[in-house]
DNA sequence: CTGTTAGCGCTTTCAC
DNA sequence: GTGAAAGCGCTAACAG
């Protein structure tokens, strides 16, 4: 910058305004401008962060790109802060609580300028109070952190009513959830809801996610079998897409036929290859993953203003996924 | 760090030693260590990076994470830098050049302490000599960048072996490929020289990956239709496990069998849902996401002494995935 | 081994 | 308008 100032013939204060767009003669910032090329200067963050307190860094805090529902809200996080002028700093933390924590530590230390979070511990005794930071789906119980998340109440109900509009008389729900409070279990309410709206008898798993998950769907299909061996059940309502798929797969070991016998919609909305042109595994209630990440990035640049609300959800859609029976009425 | 020099009594050279592991008397350790603990004192990273211009930030240009290719391997890379207490700069670049050109401009600004590319266009050019960078699979022309890549003839030779092993008379290649030169271009090289090496009449398809690839297939497969609407072939070996799925399908729609009438193998190792357990789309020649990702930040650690080889090839491994026939014999 | 001090490159008063 | 100068928080060189 100093070569600059002198290449221009003008002071260092002048180059920086130059940069920072405040007002200069224009002759001034002619040569100022001409100079920054001719000597491809370009200022260096480290100064600026270290004067202005301002990085540009968002850390993103995630267990994992390998899922393909994390990939996707990964993918768009960074397009929409690219959008905004910023940059991610990736952090997967396996779901491991220590791991979030030192993640978080050293996003402090980064100097990021906010955080997103996708964590399963509680994180929110270990933040400041002024570094904006915004939760998406998980609820912590002792500090207020702006969440976002999808609407998963109404998406439950919307997953039961197609299932009923496709001609199902008794939809089950397979919930496989995790240890940690979030929006997601907003999902058996929305069941719940809806088999008391349409007069059904709620049918269910509800249990912690495992290792033994196959197995315990499978008890829970040979529960279901009736004498002649078809299904008390004709309509199965997933957790997540992941899960639909599985149980899939079992019914069709056991040689039921899908969607014929039972049509499943799962959540989350996840494509093969991440490529929305592929398809589905499951017909699914696909959560708005680029809206997500763009009202996260989004809420998280508003924290100044006290305005931010505390829970913003965003309506979720069906989509086909070759597990329904749309025509099939 | 003045405020943790005063309430330890000592100057500022001492805190600074004592943070950076530079021997200090056992007592003014102490008395330091506590100090920074009761102000709850972190170092300012941009105080530091201006300083000694290090950053611990790398940079990973890639078109995006929603590929689960990609995304395993950012998640690899991320990993394997947070083992060597490095942060990951994720940059999504679709694949477009001048965002690719933008990222690196913005990875330089930022400091990174390196660059690990997996970009389309010939960024060659544009990095500056002394700024360590290490790419996957691409090759530019006009300067020597570390290249690492899996071994793509040895697993396309592999990929026409297995295929041969399991009773395959015919394999042919699909070959979809980038208009950008790079390592996996050799997997055409190995079907080849896999072809001579066994007497076979090389076959395939070999266009740029495009909107009409499902016409390019189906014609491809029309072409291949015997009289008695038997198929020429029995065997396909895939430029991408994508590729093979997407051929998988059609060949399922015309009414053909996946594995009987015709095996595939495909080439990338790409898992359902991201995880291993789920299995593959095809049966596929995996390549070692991990290793890669791991030598790539090895060799970008390296770069300082000049014996980082200009290319590296990790082996790739066969995984069954549903395609073929080992049984079938 | 300890304390003092000169910058790293930038922004931002503050006089002019 | 413009230029000079004071730091931001840290490290490293140096003198004690």
């Amino acid at each position: 910058m100093k070569d600059v100032a002198r290449e221009a013939g003008v002071a260092l204060g002048t180059v920086s305004k130059v940069i920072n767009g405040i007002p200069v003669s224009e002759k001034n910032r002619q040569k100022v401008e001409t100079a920054i090329k001719t000597l491809h200067y370009e200022v260096n963050t480290y100064a600026r962060g270290l004067k202005i307190q301002k990085s540009n860094l968002v850390a993103l805090i995630i267990p994992n790109t390998h899922n393909p529902f994390f990939a996707s809200f990964t993918d768009h996080i960074e397009a929409a802060l690219y959008k905004k002028g910023m940059k991610l700093l990736l952090c997967c933390a396996d779901g491991i609580p220590q791991k979030e924590i030192d993640y978080l530590n050293m996003a402090v230390n980064n100097k990021v300028d906010g955080i997103i979070a996708l964590t399963y511990s509680d994180i929110g005794k270990y933040i400041s109070q002024d570094l904006p930071i915004v939760v998406f789906d998980r609820f912590f119980e002792n500090r207020v952190i702006p969440r976002v998340a999808s609407d998963n109440f109404a998406g439950a109900c919307l997953a039961v009513e197609k299932l009923l509009e496709f001609g199902c008389k008794h939809p089950v729900y397979i919930r496989f959830h995790s240890v940690f409070p979030g929006e997601s279990d907003k999902r058996m309410d929305g069941y719940l809801h809806a088999c008391s709206k349409y007069n059904l008898t709620p049918d269910y798993i509800n249990v912690i996610d495992c290792e033994q998950k196959l197995s315990l769907m499978k008890d829970f299909l040979d529960k279901h079998k009736n004498r002649d061996g078809s299904l008390s059940f004709d309509g199965v309502f997933a957790h997540t897409d992941y899960h639909g798929y599985l149980f899939m797969n079992l019914l069709l070991q056991e040689g039921f036929k899908v969607p014929e016998d039972v049509q499943i919609i799962g959540f989350d909305g996840v494509s093969k290859f991440g490529n929305a042109e592929e398809g589905l595994f499951v017909s699914s209630i696909c959560q708005p993953i680029e809206q997500l990440a763009e009202k996260c990035v989004e809420l998280l640049m508003t924290q100044d203003t006290k305005a931010v609300p505390s829970l913003t959800l965003l309506p979720v859609k069906y989509r086909y996924g070759g597990t329904t029976r749309e025509t099939g009425l």
